[in-house]
DNA sequence: GTCTATATGGAGATAGAC
DNA sequence: GTCTATCTCCATATAGAC
């Protein structure tokens, strides 16, 4: 065991501090509107100090986007190790884990296609390295599904990819958190069912046993 | 027939490049990355001479977005005017007008939740007048398309709606266009049945009749 | 209305004492 | 490492001549 002394420590813990209110800034306004004093007011720290931990306002978040890759890849070995489950439980899993963790406000939405955010992120070695990670075991599990005939064959193993990844940060779950009309788990469940059955959704509701 | 005077028209053509420029710096950048200097530069103006057509960046990009909803409207009408179309085919139109215009870089992202944008447009009669046509026009045909089946009528209306908005802008197209590798045709109607009918999509691609 | 030049404010980043 | 104070840049917005 590493043995960590306890201003080591100490700093470790501020600078989860820093990552979460990180995470939930750039969940809430995204990276352009998340300001630095935001941030450190947050933390209840001096701005000055956010500098000592990270280099620049895209190193802060791309270590934010860093520990949320890893949660999500801690969140897919957690359904690898479901027993009896088929590859498109377990993808309906992780969109549902993504969707939680929207409402819980720990959701990144995706950087804008030509954001300063996004140059510093393919730019980033841990970042690209946990995205390819996440990336192939979705991937998998996606090719499965599609064997099996849970996903549709003929669409491009990366659109579906893609659009899971669309999907896990969908505006359509604030907006209708939004209106205060509906319970959570199922806005959840509205959500899954549109993303793999669609809007159509002939799906055959279970009818009631009749007594 | 009203009358126009030669200033007055070359004003109005002025006016249409500005909105025409931001249209396409909206659907390029966003409205945050979104700068006036670009903005001037496009049409080929001094970035004060704005002032003189718009109060504001705020209300540029309003005016803008009010021109999007006009042009839904069209679409709107024209599709309304299909002799035998269901409801649910309107309903595909639509999306299927929306990602076109996407893919010619005419759709703007849709504002985040907490924007400065957000709050000029509720605050714009315009905006939310020709907002209220357009969805009260796209909610009659959801409600008519669940009543026939073709969609699902255990989902609110308004789910619908709003997914139908976020589909119009779905990041999906932009990246899996990035790739080189589909069509753009392919792109579309892989996102409509993606949409409609889900990943799993179980509906069955016509077989090739045997000679 | 269009231009050049300028005012104003906000946000990322830094300096230097402690 | 943390703080206060400051620098610098850039983007919105305005002033004033033509």
């Amino acid at each position: 065991m590493v043995k960590l002394s306890f201003k080591t420590q100490v700093l470790q813990v501020r600078e989860q501090a820093i990552l979460d209110a990180v995470v939930h800034l750039l969940a809430e306004k995204g990276y352009e509107l998340m300001t630095l004093d935001e941030v450190a007011a947050e933390v209840g720290i001096a701005k000055a100090s956010l500098y000592k931990h990270f280099d620049s306002k895209e190193a802060l978040a791309a270590a934010a986007m860093v520990q949320l890759l890893d949660a999500c890849h801690a969140e897919l070995q957690r359904l690898q190790a479901q027993p009896g489950a088929r590859a498109i439980d377990r993808l309906q899993g992780v969109v549902r884990w993504a969707l939680h963790t929207q409402l819980a406000g720990k959701m990144p939405t995706l950087p804008a296609q030509n954001s300063a955010l996004r140059s510093a992120l393919v730019a980033d070695r841990r970042y690209m390295t946990r995205l390819d990670e996440v990336s192939e075991h979705l991937g998998a599990w996606i090719v499965e599904a599609q064997r099996t005939g849970d996903l549709d064959p003929g669409l491009p193993v990366e659109l579906v990819l893609f659009t899971l990844f669309a999907r896990a940060c969908d505006p359509v779950l604030g907006v209708m958190r939004a209106t205060g009309r509906y319970a959570d788990e199922t806005l959840v469940e509205w959500l899954l069912r549109t993303c793999f059955h669609g809007l159509a959704a002939t799906v055959a509701e279970p009818s009631p046993v009749q007594p």
